[in-house]
DNA sequence: CAATTAAGTTAACCGGAGTTAATGATTAAT
DNA sequence: ATTAATCATTAACTCCGGTTAACTTAATTG
């Protein structure tokens, strides 16, 4: 299957540091993630940034709103390390689809698939603390643990790198200082 | 359409107060709200409510966890007024779906809006205040607003009642007190 | 190696949300 | 009508996260 996207899109490399695309800019490309880490986010009017998810090798990356619905991208895509990326454009996904009626099943579970993803977010967005967030992310996502910083896992918990160490030395995350 | 519905499960009438299903329980079932209004939430452990959504006559709800993956109902969903409902088995969906080639494109159009909802969800949740989402809330759900209790739009809001009640005072929804 | 930069931790202070409980206000019930 | 019950608001207090800035450590670079 990795050759059949190869056909309908460009392998490209993204350098740590690259975006694949950014909020408010036209798009609506599809990214098929061979290897490397990306982080999708949001950017807000005050220059803060809020991370929806970081999205490791074998997996799509696109914003809905800008493939299905026309608009803007609705968050910007960077890469936190050097990443292969396939890179499909968007008439090639909708032609695909289109074209394609046998595909709309393989569609319809990646579709409920990330509405039941999205619903497990909202769920410990809404209900669980950030101290609660922070372990339940670290059992969940031990393998990344080490490939982020401390900066980025806290915009993904919705906190500051700031209160995120408090967090870590609560929960014992943190060894005793030295003594003086 | 109604009448297409109807042929495939139950009208049942829910006065207010009453459960559509609970949380934990087996079901799956998909419910059609006629008309009412009703409440979907999570129950935590110790007792907390949060709620997901609220459904108004014309939408669809069901528990995705029950009626694709059969686990039990994810969350609970009750009355808020008399409401008439279709309740449609699980396994009537599940047919339908399947001897019904022609709806899976139906039924990716409701997914896709699904996860697009999901994603303003989580957009709110991460990246916006408590006082910001009330503010919003009241914008977007202005026809809801009398229908609810403080309570319920503080619990949909992820905050208390007592917090609620301090941000209508300090946006000025809440008049100056009578002076003694 | 020294110098600079970046990342993580800590401290101090502020403000908003949780908790509990008291008070008002509205509605329902006897 | 009085009582009871429910809901919304307010107060007092605590706790936690945001902000800013200092400081430490590590990593980079000259």
């Amino acid at each position: 299957m990795n050759e059949q996207l190869k056909k309908l899109g460009n392998v490209r490399h993204f350098p740590k540091g690259a975006f694949l695309f950014r909020q408010g800019d036209s798009g609506g490309n599809l990214f098929f993630i061979q290897s490397g880490l990306v982080k999708a986010y949001y950017e807000t009017l005050d220059g803060k940034e809020f991370i929806k998810s970081f999205v490791t090798g074998g997996e799509f990356i696109a914003s809905m709103q800008a493939t299905v619905a026309g608009n803007p991208n609705s968050f910007t895509v960077l890469s936190l390390e050097d990443s292969v990326v396939i890179d499909i454009p968007k008439q090639a996904v909708l032609n695909l689809v289109t074209d394609n009626p046998g595909l709309t099943d393989v569609l319809n579970s990646m579709l409920l698939k990330l509405a039941m993803k999205k619903e497990r977010r909202e769920y410990e967005l809404l209900c669980m603390s950030p101290e609660e967030r922070y372990l339940l992310f670290c059992e969940r996502e031990a393998g990344l643990l080490g490939r982020l910083s401390q900066n980025d896992i806290a915009r993904y918990l919705g906190i500051t790198p700031v209160a995120l160490s408090r967090i870590r030395r609560r929960v014992g995350f943190l060894m005793d200082r030295p003594p003086e």
